[in-house]
DNA sequence: AAAGAGATGGTCT
DNA sequence: GACCATCTCTTTT
């Protein structure tokens, strides 16, 4: 068990993917992968919406995004440029087909083990870019579709009573070609 | 410090 | 068969 935090609340993040995503910021995201503890406070995040020509729901529900459709609080994980996985915090109703995406950590407990998962790089690098925060935690398909706010499990979200930030820094989001214009990503 | 290109595989047209 | 919600290494200023 995790004395680090409560899971988030589940009505947290049932609202819409731009107006959770800045709640997202100072949270702590707990990996007990492979037995190893690793938690990581969340700095850098993006909104992604159905609406929105950048997101893997614009053009429907398919096999891959199905986890988007599903509850608030569960994980999308993909596969990105066929080589690094990225995850995404569920928001939103059911069927709405949202997430915001996870950008950016930074290690605060088990840094021995994101170490070992991303040799030679300097601690400020373990986990400041979508890739290499799923490589810090251990983060694969296996956990698409995970439930982060149940307790004790592969990935947690908790709430350490550290507040969001007041005023993060807002600004377009990164790495796409559509929406591009649009004040999505959000960091400390 | 910045810019460019290759790696690599699943998803969708 | 094209297109990526990226990262790293190499080359150039």
């Amino acid at each position: 068990m995790t004395d680090l935090g409560t899971p988030l609340d589940r009505a947290l993040l049932a609202g819409p993917a731009p107006a959770v995503a800045p709640q997202l910021l100072n949270r702590l995201l707990v990996s007990h992968i492979g037995g190893d503890l690793v938690a990581g406070r969340i700095t850098e995040v993006e909104a992604y919406t159905q609406d929105d020509p950048a997101s893997h729901t614009f053009r429907g529900r398919t096999a891959r995004n199905d986890v988007m459709f599903g509850p608030a609080g569960h994980l999308y994980v993909y596969l990105s440029y066929g080589i690094h996985f990225c995850a995404n915090v569920v928001t939103g109703e059911v069927g709405r087909g949202e997430a915001v995406l996870l950008r950016a950590l930074s290690i605060e407990a088990g840094i021995e083990h994101a170490r070992r998962r991303r040799t030679g790089r300097p601690d400020r690098q373990l986990a400041d870019g979508p890739g290499k925060l799923c490589a810090a935690l251990g983060i694969d398909r296996d956990h698409d579709g995970i439930d982060a706010l149940v307790p004790d499990g592969a990935l947690t979200l908790l709430d350490d009573g550290v507040p969001p930030p007041d005023a993060p820094r807002v600004g377009p989001r990164i790495g796409i070609t559509k929406g591009v214009d649009t004040p999505w990503r959000f960091r400390i």
